[in-house]
DNA sequence: GAGACGTGGCC
DNA sequence: TGGCCAAGTCT
């Protein structure tokens, strides 16, 4: 990293133009015109793996339904994550609802104020309990995610993968090195400028407040910074739906408390290599032995980070008369049980299921 | 270290 | 369309 002579000359440089620019040409995000340490811990586990323009109407509606650490701690777990509902990687959800009990048991309803005590809470790791520490509670820590890794890189002209941890603890000590008092703006400096400025594609260098001490953008490299080795494709798996009708109402089940889309409603789903609605109507049968044959109504994709479902649905009808919602339902290896694992819902009294994408785009298709 | 873990936006 | 990307953490 920076071995040129004029070293220091080039950290004063970014240090003073980061701070002026971020001062200045800021956006005006909710989650920034407060000092309060539990909204800006909603806000900072948000923005995990989330673009801030899509989290702003999630993070406005949460600090409602759940305005301190009291109230999440209170609530049930299927409320935090009903309103994580379309956000993704729920497990954030359940580790914010299992720290706000921990602050509360453990920590007299107080969150801890610094990077140290931060970290050892669930769902805050190094990057998150430094953005917290040093924004709520002005600790001189850095704050290292994706857009740090990317300006710091291109700022030095590093090509260091980085994907790899080596890269991301020698980017940590090098912020660390240079960190000022204001550490907090420092570190959203660092990120605001990788958002709007130094992206990924197209950085917008004419524009950059530190483009006279951004060695990538004198050797002409931007394009090729920062390296990082493309990802593995998804794998593709064919799956049946099973969308159970009776008197109206459509069966639920609940997944399992941990894996892919952990303790969200979903209906019935098997991945199959037949195709033909037998593998659903096979998994069905083990709690309704009086099933009607299946009907193939519709098909849809949905993409995960590492899976792509290409989804087929099937309906089945049951014969009249009541049917009692089973007590468990299994889909096929889960462990851990859940309150309520099954439920008959009709369309319109399911505002209280949390369903993931992946299911609820498929209720245009019914 | 590598893989699991969501979703929406962009080109 | 398909691939890539976005303020990471946990196992």
């Amino acid at each position: 990293m920076l071995t040129t002579e004029n070293k220091t000359q080039l950290i004063t440089l970014l240090q003073i133009e980061l701070l002026t620019w971020f001062e200045g040409s800021k956006r005006d995000l909710p989650f920034r015109r407060t000092k309060n340490p539990y909204a800006i811990w909603i806000s900072e586990i948000m923005a995990q793996q989330t673009q801030i323009d899509t989290l702003i109407p999630y993070y406005t509606h949460f600090i409602e339904l759940f305005p301190d650490v009291a109230a999440l701690a209170l609530a049930t777990e299927d409320q935090v994550i009903k309103a994580w509902e379309g956000l993704g990687y729920y497990s954030r959800a359940r580790n914010l609802h299992k720290a706000a009990k921990i602050i509360m048991s453990d920590y007299d309803g107080c969150m801890p104020d610094t990077f140290s005590g931060l970290i050892k809470l669930p769902g805050i790791g190094p990057y998150t309990g430094g953005a917290i520490a040093s924004i709520a509670f002005n600790e001189k820590v850095s704050a290292v995610d994706g857009n740090v890794l990317r300006v710091i890189c291109r700022y030095c002209n590093s090509f260091m993968d980085i994907g790899e941890a080596k890269t991301k603890k020698i980017v940590t000590q090098w912020v660390e090195a240079i960190l000022p008092e204001a550490a907090g703006n420092f570190n959203e400096g660092l990120m605001e400028l990788g958002a709007v400025i130094c992206t990924p594609q197209s950085p917008k260098c004419l524009v950059c407040p530190v483009r006279l001490g951004c060695q990538s953008f004198a050797c002409g490299t931007t394009g090729e910074l920062p390296v990082k080795k493309k990802k593995q494709k998804q794998v593709r798996k064919e799956m049946e739906v099973g969308i159970l009708k009776h008197q109206g109402e459509l069966f639920f089940v609940r997944r399992p408390s941990s894996g892919l889309l952990a303790g969200m409603w979903s209906f019935p789903i098997v991945e199959t290599t037949t195709d033909t609605g037998v593998d659903i109507k096979r998994k069905l049968e083990e709690y309704f032995p009086e099933l009607s044959d299946p009907v193939f109504i519709g098909e849809s994709r949905h993409v995960f980070s590492h899976i792509i479902w290409e989804m087929k649905l099937y309906q089945f009808e049951l014969p009249s008369g009541v049917f009692e919602s089973p007590e468990s339902y299994t889909f096929g290896k889960d462990k851990e049980t859940l309150p309520i694992r099954t439920q008959f819902k009709s369309l319109d009294a399911i505002d209280d299921l949390a369903l993931p994408v992946a299911f609820s785009k498929l209720l245009i298709l019914l």
